[in-house]
RNA sequence: GUGGGUAUAGCUCAGCUGGUAGAGCGCCGCCUUGUGGUGGCGGAUGUCGCGGGUUCGAGUCCCGUUACUCACCCCA
Protein backbone atom coordinates (compact mmCIF):
# COMPACT_ATOMS: atom_id res chain seq x y z
CA UNK A 1 0.00 0.00 0.00
CA UNK A 2 1.60 3.52 -0.82
CA UNK A 3 1.99 5.99 1.57
CA UNK A 4 -1.35 8.08 2.65
CA UNK A 5 -1.63 11.76 1.57
CA UNK A 6 -3.16 14.36 4.15
CA UNK A 7 -6.85 15.30 3.13
CA UNK A 8 -6.77 18.96 2.59
CA UNK A 9 -8.45 20.85 5.26
CA UNK A 10 -8.17 18.40 7.97
CA UNK A 11 -5.14 19.58 9.73
CA UNK A 12 -3.49 16.75 11.89
CA UNK A 13 -0.57 17.24 14.23
CA UNK A 14 2.20 16.14 15.05
CA UNK A 15 2.89 15.54 18.91
CA UNK A 16 5.20 18.52 19.38
CA UNK A 17 2.29 21.00 17.95
CA UNK A 18 -0.53 18.98 20.16
CA UNK A 19 1.41 20.56 23.19
CA UNK A 20 1.23 23.87 22.08
CA UNK A 21 -2.58 22.94 21.19
CA UNK A 22 -3.35 21.50 24.58
CA UNK A 23 -1.78 24.07 26.18
CA UNK A 24 -3.50 27.13 24.13
CA UNK A 25 -7.12 24.93 25.14
CA UNK A 26 -5.99 24.56 28.38
CA UNK A 27 -5.29 28.24 28.73
CA UNK A 28 -9.07 29.26 27.19
CA UNK A 29 -10.51 26.95 29.30
CA UNK A 30 -9.34 28.04 32.60
CA UNK A 31 -9.79 31.55 31.75
CA UNK A 32 -13.93 31.32 30.70
CA UNK A 33 -13.90 29.17 33.89
CA UNK A 34 -11.99 31.37 36.38
CA UNK A 35 -15.24 34.61 34.36
CA UNK A 36 -17.69 31.91 35.52
CA UNK A 37 -18.88 30.34 32.34
CA UNK A 38 -20.11 27.04 32.75
CA UNK A 39 -18.46 24.24 30.09
CA UNK A 40 -21.13 22.47 27.82
CA UNK A 41 -20.61 20.04 24.81
CA UNK A 42 -23.13 19.39 21.77
CA UNK A 43 -23.34 16.93 19.74
CA UNK A 44 -21.28 17.12 16.37
CA UNK A 45 -24.58 16.75 14.37
CA UNK A 46 -28.13 18.70 14.54
CA UNK A 47 -31.21 18.31 11.90
CA UNK A 48 -30.35 20.14 8.72
CA UNK A 49 -33.27 22.23 9.23
CA UNK A 50 -31.39 23.95 12.53
CA UNK A 51 -28.22 23.95 10.24
CA UNK A 52 -30.17 25.53 7.46
CA UNK A 53 -31.61 28.27 9.55
CA UNK A 54 -28.30 30.67 8.77
CA UNK A 55 -28.77 30.73 5.31
CA UNK A 56 -25.90 30.91 2.99
CA UNK A 57 -23.81 28.44 4.79
CA UNK A 58 -26.26 25.30 4.33
CA UNK A 59 -24.18 24.95 0.83
CA UNK A 60 -21.08 24.17 3.30
CA UNK A 61 -22.82 21.34 5.59
CA UNK A 62 -21.65 17.96 5.44
CA UNK A 63 -24.73 15.94 5.50
CA UNK A 64 -24.54 12.55 6.99
CA UNK A 65 -25.98 9.42 5.94
CA UNK A 66 -25.30 5.89 7.11
CA UNK A 67 -23.59 3.66 4.36
CA UNK A 68 -26.31 1.21 4.48
CA UNK A 69 -29.18 3.34 4.70
CA UNK A 70 -32.30 2.64 2.31
CA UNK A 71 -32.25 5.36 -0.14
CA UNK A 72 -36.21 4.60 -0.37
CA UNK A 73 -36.83 5.71 3.10
CA UNK A 74 -37.13 9.60 4.20
CA UNK A 75 -34.42 9.81 5.88
CA UNK A 76 -34.24 11.84 9.21
CA UNK A 77 -31.28 14.28 7.44
CA UNK A 78 -28.81 15.21 9.77
CA UNK A 79 -25.17 16.80 9.12
CA UNK A 80 -22.13 18.03 11.18
CA UNK A 81 -22.46 21.57 12.65
CA UNK A 82 -20.73 24.26 11.06
CA UNK A 83 -20.40 26.29 13.95
CA UNK A 84 -21.26 26.34 17.57
CA UNK A 85 -23.47 28.66 17.96
CA UNK A 86 -26.85 27.09 16.34
CA UNK A 87 -26.18 24.16 18.52
CA UNK A 88 -26.16 26.16 21.22
CA UNK A 89 -29.29 27.48 20.23
CA UNK A 90 -30.93 24.78 19.95
CA UNK A 91 -29.42 23.50 23.25
CA UNK A 92 -30.64 26.08 25.14
CA UNK A 93 -34.30 25.78 23.76
CA UNK A 94 -34.16 22.03 24.60
CA UNK A 95 -32.71 23.22 28.12
CA UNK A 96 -34.75 25.97 28.92
CA UNK A 97 -36.50 24.32 31.53
CA UNK A 98 -33.40 23.40 33.35
CA UNK A 99 -31.08 26.22 32.61
CA UNK A 100 -30.63 28.96 34.48
CA UNK A 101 -31.08 32.90 32.86
CA UNK A 102 -28.62 34.65 31.82
CA UNK A 103 -26.88 31.56 30.92
CA UNK A 104 -23.39 32.08 30.65
CA UNK A 105 -21.27 29.03 28.86
CA UNK A 106 -18.41 28.03 26.79
CA UNK A 107 -17.81 25.35 24.57
CA UNK A 108 -14.36 24.26 22.52
CA UNK A 109 -15.67 21.94 20.07
CA UNK A 110 -14.37 20.91 16.44
CA UNK A 111 -16.94 22.06 13.33
CA UNK A 112 -16.99 21.38 10.04
CA UNK A 113 -17.12 23.37 7.12
CA UNK A 114 -17.64 21.99 3.13
CA UNK A 115 -15.28 24.98 2.21
CA UNK A 116 -12.39 25.35 -0.03
CA UNK A 117 -9.43 24.99 2.24
CA UNK A 118 -6.79 27.66 2.54
CA UNK A 119 -3.82 28.60 4.75
CA UNK A 120 -6.30 29.70 7.87
CA UNK A 121 -9.23 27.79 6.32
CA UNK A 122 -10.07 24.17 6.64
CA UNK A 123 -12.95 21.97 6.71
CA UNK A 124 -12.40 20.44 9.67
CA UNK A 125 -11.34 23.02 12.75
CA UNK A 126 -11.69 23.81 16.71
CA UNK A 127 -13.76 26.73 17.78
CA UNK A 128 -13.69 28.14 21.48
CA UNK A 129 -16.98 29.92 21.77
CA UNK A 130 -18.31 32.33 24.84
CA UNK A 131 -22.36 33.34 25.02
CA UNK A 132 -24.22 35.04 27.49
CA UNK A 133 -27.84 34.26 26.61
CA UNK A 134 -30.63 35.71 28.19
CA UNK A 135 -34.64 35.06 28.64
CA UNK A 136 -36.38 37.66 27.17
CA UNK A 137 -34.21 40.57 27.92
CA UNK A 138 -30.21 40.49 28.02
CA UNK A 139 -28.70 43.70 29.92
CA UNK A 140 -25.95 45.65 27.72
CA UNK A 141 -23.26 44.80 30.49
CA UNK A 142 -23.10 41.50 29.35
CA UNK A 143 -21.69 42.72 25.78
CA UNK A 144 -19.08 44.43 28.20
CA UNK A 145 -18.26 41.78 29.78
CA UNK A 146 -18.19 38.82 27.14
CA UNK A 147 -15.80 41.63 25.31
CA UNK A 148 -13.52 41.42 28.52
CA UNK A 149 -13.94 37.71 28.70
CA UNK A 150 -12.17 37.46 25.48
CA UNK A 151 -9.60 40.08 25.98
CA UNK A 152 -8.78 38.59 28.99
CA UNK A 153 -8.13 35.08 27.14
CA UNK A 154 -6.16 36.93 24.30
CA UNK A 155 -4.27 38.62 26.68
CA UNK A 156 -2.92 35.58 28.27
CA UNK A 157 -2.59 33.28 24.51
CA UNK A 158 -0.11 36.22 23.81
CA UNK A 159 1.71 36.93 27.04
CA UNK A 160 5.38 35.88 26.46
CA UNK A 161 5.11 33.44 29.71
CA UNK A 162 1.85 31.82 28.99
CA UNK A 163 1.77 30.74 25.08
CA UNK A 164 3.68 33.86 23.64
CA UNK A 165 1.53 34.05 19.95
CA UNK A 166 1.57 36.96 18.28
CA UNK A 167 -0.66 40.31 19.39
CA UNK A 168 -4.14 40.71 19.12
CA UNK A 169 -6.28 43.40 17.72
CA UNK A 170 -10.03 43.50 19.28
CA UNK A 171 -11.68 45.67 16.63
CA UNK A 172 -15.73 46.35 18.59
CA UNK A 173 -18.53 48.12 16.52
CA UNK A 174 -22.13 48.61 16.69
CA UNK A 175 -25.06 48.17 14.10
CA UNK A 176 -26.71 50.27 15.96
CA UNK A 177 -24.50 52.86 15.37
CA UNK A 178 -23.91 52.67 11.86
CA UNK A 179 -28.06 52.32 11.23
CA UNK A 180 -28.50 54.70 13.17
CA UNK A 181 -25.83 56.54 10.84
CA UNK A 182 -27.20 55.57 7.62
CA UNK A 183 -30.82 56.52 8.48
CA UNK A 184 -30.06 59.69 10.11
CA UNK A 185 -28.52 60.41 6.33
CA UNK A 186 -32.02 59.47 4.77
CA UNK A 187 -30.66 56.18 3.51
CA UNK A 188 -33.35 53.75 3.11
CA UNK A 189 -31.78 50.33 2.45
CA UNK A 190 -29.36 50.36 5.38
CA UNK A 191 -28.70 46.16 4.84
CA UNK A 192 -27.40 46.89 1.62
CA UNK A 193 -24.67 49.61 2.76
CA UNK A 194 -23.44 47.86 5.71
CA UNK A 195 -22.60 45.17 3.22
CA UNK A 196 -21.23 47.24 1.09
CA UNK A 197 -19.48 49.42 3.36
CA UNK A 198 -18.09 45.99 4.95
CA UNK A 199 -16.27 45.27 1.63
CA UNK A 200 -13.67 48.08 2.23
CA UNK A 201 -10.96 45.84 3.46
CA UNK A 202 -11.06 44.53 -0.09
CA UNK A 203 -12.04 47.31 -2.42
CA UNK A 204 -10.77 50.74 -2.91
CA UNK A 205 -12.83 53.36 -0.86
CA UNK A 206 -13.75 55.31 -4.35
CA UNK A 207 -15.09 51.78 -6.01
CA UNK A 208 -17.31 51.58 -2.57
CA UNK A 209 -18.79 55.09 -2.95
CA UNK A 210 -19.65 54.23 -6.64
CA UNK A 211 -21.19 51.07 -5.29
CA UNK A 212 -22.87 52.43 -2.52
CA UNK A 213 -24.50 55.29 -5.39
CA UNK A 214 -25.27 52.33 -7.99
CA UNK A 215 -26.60 49.68 -5.71
CA UNK A 216 -27.75 51.69 -2.19
CA UNK A 217 -29.39 54.59 -3.79
CA UNK A 218 -27.02 57.19 -2.13
CA UNK A 219 -26.21 60.39 -3.42
CA UNK A 220 -22.70 61.05 -3.65
CA UNK A 221 -22.33 62.94 -0.74
CA UNK A 222 -24.38 60.37 1.29
CA UNK A 223 -21.69 57.74 0.10
CA UNK A 224 -18.89 60.27 1.08
CA UNK A 225 -20.56 60.14 4.58
CA UNK A 226 -20.71 56.59 4.48
CA UNK A 227 -16.74 56.65 3.76
CA UNK A 228 -16.15 58.93 6.53
CA UNK A 229 -17.64 57.43 9.11
CA UNK A 230 -15.77 53.91 8.26
CA UNK A 231 -12.79 55.67 8.33
CA UNK A 232 -13.11 56.30 11.73
CA UNK A 233 -11.16 54.21 14.60
CA UNK A 234 -9.66 54.76 18.08
CA UNK A 235 -8.72 53.19 21.28
CA UNK A 236 -10.95 55.10 23.07
CA UNK A 237 -14.52 56.62 23.51
CA UNK A 238 -13.14 59.83 21.32
CA UNK A 239 -14.57 58.29 18.41
CA UNK A 240 -18.01 59.41 19.57
CA UNK A 241 -17.01 63.51 19.02
CA UNK A 242 -15.19 62.42 15.60
CA UNK A 243 -18.86 60.66 14.91
CA UNK A 244 -21.21 63.97 16.08
CA UNK A 245 -18.82 66.30 14.04
CA UNK A 246 -20.32 64.14 10.97
CA UNK A 247 -23.46 66.22 11.94
CA UNK A 248 -25.83 63.31 11.59
CA UNK A 249 -28.32 62.11 14.17
CA UNK A 250 -30.66 59.81 14.68
CA UNK A 251 -32.28 58.09 18.26
CA UNK A 252 -30.80 54.37 16.60
CA UNK A 253 -27.45 56.33 16.41
CA UNK A 254 -27.34 57.86 19.70
CA UNK A 255 -28.00 54.71 21.20
CA UNK A 256 -24.75 53.01 18.98
CA UNK A 257 -22.54 56.08 20.31
CA UNK A 258 -23.78 55.09 23.83
CA UNK A 259 -22.97 51.26 23.87
CA UNK A 260 -20.17 51.54 22.19
CA UNK A 261 -18.40 54.26 23.98
CA UNK A 262 -19.77 51.99 27.15
CA UNK A 263 -18.06 48.99 25.59
CA UNK A 264 -15.20 50.72 24.78
CA UNK A 265 -14.57 52.57 28.05
CA UNK A 266 -14.74 49.25 30.01
CA UNK A 267 -12.78 47.01 28.34
CA UNK A 268 -10.02 48.95 27.86
CA UNK A 269 -8.41 48.66 31.02
CA UNK A 270 -7.78 45.15 29.79
CA UNK A 271 -5.57 45.90 26.97
CA UNK A 272 -2.03 46.06 27.17
CA UNK A 273 1.32 45.57 24.79
CA UNK A 274 0.02 42.60 23.29
CA UNK A 275 -3.85 42.98 23.05
CA UNK A 276 -5.24 46.27 22.18
CA UNK A 277 -9.38 46.55 21.33
CA UNK A 278 -10.07 49.71 19.20
CA UNK A 279 -13.44 50.97 18.14
CA UNK A 280 -13.54 50.28 14.23
CA UNK A 281 -16.44 51.74 12.60
CA UNK A 282 -15.81 49.96 10.07
CA UNK A 283 -16.74 46.82 10.82
CA UNK A 284 -19.67 45.36 9.74
CA UNK A 285 -20.05 41.23 9.76
CA UNK A 286 -21.50 40.52 6.40
CA UNK A 287 -25.64 40.32 7.41
CA UNK A 288 -26.17 37.54 10.02
CA UNK A 289 -27.86 37.54 12.15
CA UNK A 290 -26.26 40.61 14.48
CA UNK A 291 -28.43 43.48 16.11
CA UNK A 292 -26.07 45.59 18.22
CA UNK A 293 -21.98 45.35 19.08
CA UNK A 294 -20.03 43.18 16.45
CA UNK A 295 -16.23 41.92 16.59
CA UNK A 296 -13.52 40.87 14.80
CA UNK A 297 -9.62 40.28 15.75
CA UNK A 298 -6.69 40.78 13.97
CA UNK A 299 -3.53 38.60 14.82
CA UNK A 300 -0.57 40.49 14.12
CA UNK A 301 1.77 39.69 11.23
CA UNK A 302 -1.28 37.44 9.77
CA UNK A 303 -3.73 40.49 8.74
CA UNK A 304 -4.59 38.65 5.22
CA UNK A 305 -5.76 35.36 6.98
CA UNK A 306 -8.68 37.60 7.95
CA UNK A 307 -10.68 37.58 11.52
CA UNK A 308 -9.69 34.81 13.93
CA UNK A 309 -12.19 35.44 16.85
CA UNK A 310 -15.44 37.51 15.73
CA UNK A 311 -19.19 37.25 17.33
CA UNK A 312 -21.88 39.86 18.36
CA UNK A 313 -25.05 40.65 19.97
CA UNK A 314 -28.12 38.73 18.52
CA UNK A 315 -31.55 39.30 19.69
CA UNK A 316 -33.47 36.87 18.71
CA UNK A 317 -30.78 33.38 17.55
CA UNK A 318 -33.13 31.35 19.66
CA UNK A 319 -37.01 31.87 19.63
CA UNK A 320 -40.14 28.91 20.40
CA UNK A 321 -42.73 31.56 19.48
CA UNK A 322 -43.39 32.08 23.47
CA UNK A 323 -39.96 33.17 24.35
CA UNK A 324 -37.21 34.87 22.63
CA UNK A 325 -33.88 34.26 23.94
CA UNK A 326 -31.12 37.06 22.95
CA UNK A 327 -27.49 37.01 23.47
CA UNK A 328 -24.02 37.62 23.20
CA UNK A 329 -20.84 36.08 21.54
CA UNK A 330 -17.63 35.50 20.51
CA UNK A 331 -15.76 32.84 18.78
CA UNK A 332 -12.20 31.62 18.50
CA UNK A 333 -11.08 30.25 15.86
CA UNK A 334 -8.34 27.92 17.81
CA UNK A 335 -7.32 25.93 14.51
CA UNK A 336 -7.43 29.42 12.41
CA UNK A 337 -4.75 30.88 14.73
CA UNK A 338 -2.49 27.96 15.74
CA UNK A 339 -2.51 25.75 12.56
CA UNK A 340 -0.76 28.59 10.46
CA UNK A 341 1.70 29.16 12.78
CA UNK A 342 2.88 25.78 13.81
CA UNK A 343 3.56 24.73 10.19
CA UNK A 344 5.35 27.64 9.75
CA UNK A 345 7.18 26.40 12.20
CA UNK A 346 6.70 29.60 13.74
CA UNK A 347 5.76 27.60 17.12
CA UNK A 348 6.44 24.20 18.51
CA UNK A 349 5.96 22.88 21.47
CA UNK A 350 9.36 22.11 23.64
CA UNK A 351 9.19 18.43 23.62
CA UNK A 352 7.11 15.60 21.38
CA UNK A 353 6.44 13.48 24.83
CA UNK A 354 5.35 14.46 28.03
CA UNK A 355 8.31 13.01 29.82
CA UNK A 356 10.66 15.06 31.79
CA UNK A 357 13.21 12.05 32.71
CA UNK A 358 14.20 9.24 30.33
CA UNK A 359 14.94 6.45 33.08
CA UNK A 360 18.55 4.54 31.30
CA UNK A 361 18.10 0.78 30.84
CA UNK A 362 21.58 -0.88 31.87
CA UNK A 363 20.53 -4.28 31.02
CA UNK A 364 17.55 -6.24 30.71
CA UNK A 365 17.90 -8.37 34.12
CA UNK A 366 17.81 -5.11 35.59
CA UNK A 367 14.99 -3.37 34.44
CA UNK A 368 12.86 -4.05 37.73
CA UNK A 369 15.34 -1.34 39.26
CA UNK A 370 14.59 1.07 36.40
CA UNK A 371 10.82 0.80 37.01
CA UNK A 372 11.55 1.12 40.59
CA UNK A 373 13.04 4.69 39.81
CA UNK A 374 10.26 5.72 37.22
CA UNK A 375 7.43 4.61 39.73
CA UNK A 376 9.33 6.27 42.18
CA UNK A 377 9.48 9.45 40.54
CA UNK A 378 5.75 9.35 39.30
CA UNK A 379 4.26 9.26 42.36
CA UNK A 380 5.55 12.34 43.11
CA UNK A 381 3.72 13.54 39.63
CA UNK A 382 6.90 13.45 37.14
CA UNK A 383 6.61 12.03 34.09
CA UNK A 384 8.89 9.58 33.50
CA UNK A 385 9.78 6.88 31.07
CA UNK A 386 11.99 3.87 31.18
CA UNK A 387 14.62 3.36 27.79
CA UNK A 388 12.93 1.12 25.43
CA UNK A 389 16.13 -1.07 25.05
CA UNK A 390 19.54 -1.61 26.91
CA UNK A 391 21.25 0.00 24.33
CA UNK A 392 24.52 2.42 24.27
CA UNK A 393 23.80 5.00 27.17
CA UNK A 394 25.09 7.01 24.27
CA UNK A 395 22.24 5.95 22.22
CA UNK A 396 19.83 5.71 25.41
CA UNK A 397 20.89 9.55 25.37
CA UNK A 398 20.01 10.41 21.61
CA UNK A 399 16.63 8.87 22.23
CA UNK A 400 16.00 11.56 24.99
CA UNK A 401 17.49 14.39 23.19
CA UNK A 402 15.34 13.07 19.95
CA UNK A 403 12.48 13.71 22.00
CA UNK A 404 13.24 17.08 23.64
CA UNK A 405 12.97 14.84 27.11
CA UNK A 406 15.81 17.12 29.28
CA UNK A 407 17.11 14.50 31.93
CA UNK A 408 18.20 11.17 31.91
CA UNK A 409 18.52 9.36 34.80
CA UNK A 410 21.21 6.38 35.50
CA UNK A 411 20.94 3.59 38.15
CA UNK A 412 24.40 2.06 38.90
CA UNK A 413 25.38 -0.38 41.33
CA UNK A 414 28.67 0.79 43.88
CA UNK A 415 31.84 -1.57 45.34
CA UNK A 416 29.00 -2.97 47.99
CA UNK A 417 26.51 -3.74 45.54
CA UNK A 418 24.02 -0.92 46.47
CA UNK A 419 22.10 0.91 44.13
CA UNK A 420 23.85 4.35 42.75
CA UNK A 421 21.55 6.85 41.48
CA UNK A 422 22.42 9.89 39.20
CA UNK A 423 20.60 12.43 36.49
CA UNK A 424 22.02 14.02 34.06
CA UNK A 425 20.67 17.25 32.81
CA UNK A 426 21.56 16.12 28.50
CA UNK A 427 21.48 20.52 28.02
CA UNK A 428 24.44 21.41 29.59
CA UNK A 429 26.18 17.64 30.23
CA UNK A 430 25.38 17.79 34.13
CA UNK A 431 25.57 15.16 35.68
CA UNK A 432 24.84 14.41 39.61
CA UNK A 433 23.50 12.29 42.66
CA UNK A 434 19.94 12.25 42.70
CA UNK A 435 17.63 10.50 45.15
CA UNK A 436 14.36 9.35 43.51
CA UNK A 437 12.13 9.88 46.11
CA UNK A 438 13.27 13.40 46.54
CA UNK A 439 15.00 14.87 43.12
CA UNK A 440 12.81 17.30 41.47
CA UNK A 441 13.03 19.21 38.09
CA UNK A 442 12.69 23.22 37.99
CA UNK A 443 8.79 23.78 37.08
CA UNK A 444 9.69 25.25 33.74
CA UNK A 445 10.81 21.62 32.97
CA UNK A 446 8.24 19.80 34.36
CA UNK A 447 5.80 19.95 31.99
CA UNK A 448 6.19 20.63 28.07
CA UNK A 449 6.39 24.30 26.82
CA UNK A 450 5.69 26.67 23.81
CA UNK A 451 9.14 27.25 22.03
CA UNK A 452 9.88 29.32 18.93
CA UNK A 453 12.51 27.89 17.36
CA UNK A 454 13.21 30.45 14.82
CA UNK A 455 14.56 32.69 17.73
CA UNK A 456 15.57 29.96 20.36
CA UNK A 457 18.86 29.30 18.84
CA UNK A 458 20.04 31.83 21.89
CA UNK A 459 20.93 29.60 24.41
CA UNK A 460 23.21 26.33 24.73
C1' G B 1 -18.75 26.29 -7.07
C1' U B 2 -14.97 29.47 -10.69
C1' G B 3 -9.88 30.28 -12.36
C1' G B 4 -4.29 29.53 -12.06
C1' G B 5 0.00 26.54 -10.33
C1' U B 6 2.34 21.99 -8.72
C1' A B 7 3.13 16.48 -8.26
C1' U B 8 10.80 13.12 -8.47
C1' A B 9 14.19 9.81 -1.64
C1' G B 10 11.64 10.73 5.15
C1' C B 11 12.02 16.64 4.15
C1' U B 12 13.37 20.81 0.62
C1' C B 13 14.26 20.52 -4.29
C1' A B 14 17.59 19.81 -9.16
C1' G B 15 17.07 16.93 -13.63
C1' C B 16 19.01 21.66 -20.20
C1' U B 17 15.68 20.86 -26.73
C1' G B 18 13.36 12.68 -24.87
C1' G B 19 18.76 8.18 -23.89
C1' U B 20 16.21 3.53 -17.92
C1' A B 21 17.65 9.38 -11.62
C1' G B 22 20.80 13.32 -8.43
C1' A B 23 22.03 17.21 -4.34
C1' G B 24 21.48 19.20 0.52
C1' C B 25 19.37 18.02 5.04
C1' G B 26 17.76 13.82 7.73
C1' C B 27 18.50 8.48 8.71
C1' C B 28 21.93 4.05 9.70
C1' G B 29 27.04 2.25 10.70
C1' C B 30 32.18 3.07 12.02
C1' C B 31 36.19 6.28 14.06
C1' U B 32 34.29 6.31 19.80
C1' U B 33 34.40 -1.49 23.73
C1' G B 34 28.40 1.48 27.80
C1' U B 35 27.35 8.95 28.40
C1' G B 36 24.48 11.89 22.77
C1' G B 37 25.21 16.72 20.28
C1' U B 38 30.60 19.03 16.76
C1' G B 39 34.11 16.62 13.12
C1' G B 40 35.89 12.62 9.67
C1' C B 41 34.85 8.17 6.80
C1' G B 42 31.34 4.80 4.84
C1' G B 43 26.15 3.14 3.73
C1' A B 44 20.81 2.52 2.61
C1' U B 45 16.51 4.66 0.33
C1' G B 46 12.65 5.93 -5.20
C1' U B 47 6.44 1.45 -8.99
C1' C B 48 9.66 9.98 -10.94
C1' G B 49 1.00 10.89 -8.28
C1' C B 50 -2.17 7.38 -11.34
C1' G B 51 -3.98 5.66 -16.38
C1' G B 52 -3.42 5.89 -21.46
C1' G B 53 -0.90 7.77 -26.02
C1' U B 54 3.44 9.26 -29.31
C1' U B 55 8.49 7.01 -29.78
C1' C B 56 13.55 2.23 -30.94
C1' G B 57 13.41 4.63 -26.07
C1' A B 58 9.26 9.03 -21.68
C1' G B 59 10.85 11.81 -15.05
C1' U B 60 11.07 14.83 -19.68
C1' C B 61 6.25 15.45 -25.09
C1' C B 62 0.46 14.79 -25.64
C1' C B 63 -4.47 13.43 -23.49
C1' G B 64 -7.16 12.06 -19.29
C1' U B 65 -7.54 11.51 -14.04
C1' U B 66 -6.62 12.18 -8.86
C1' A B 67 -4.41 14.80 -5.06
C1' C B 68 -2.19 19.03 -3.18
C1' U B 69 -1.81 24.33 -3.50
C1' C B 70 -2.91 29.70 -4.47
C1' A B 71 -6.72 33.40 -5.66
C1' C B 72 -12.17 34.53 -5.93
C1' C B 73 -16.90 33.63 -3.10
C1' C B 74 -17.55 33.18 2.03
C1' C B 75 -15.93 32.87 6.65
C1' A B 76 -13.06 31.01 12.57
Amino acid sequence: MSKPTPLSGFPELLPAQRVVEQLVVDTLRRTFELHGFAGIETRAVEPMDQLLRKGDTSKEVYVLRRLQADDAGSDAGIGLHFDLTVPFARYVLENAGKLEFPFRRYQIQKVWRGERPQDGRYREFTQADIDVIGRDTLPFHHDVEVTKVMLDALRRLAHPDVIGLPGFRLQVNNRKLIQGFYLGLGLSDVDEVMRLVDKLDKLPAEKVAELLVAEAGATPAQAEACLRLATIRTDDDSFVDQVRALGVSHELLDEGLEELATLVRGAAPLADEHVRITADLSIARGLDYYTGTVFETRLDGYESMGSICSGGRYDALASDGRTTYPGVGISLGVSRVLVPLLSRGVLTGSRSVPSVVLVALTDEASRPASDAVADALRARGIACEVAPTAAKFGKQIKHADRRGIPFVWFVGTDEQGAPTHQVKDIRDGNQVDADPAAWTPSTDDLRPQVVSPTTEETSS
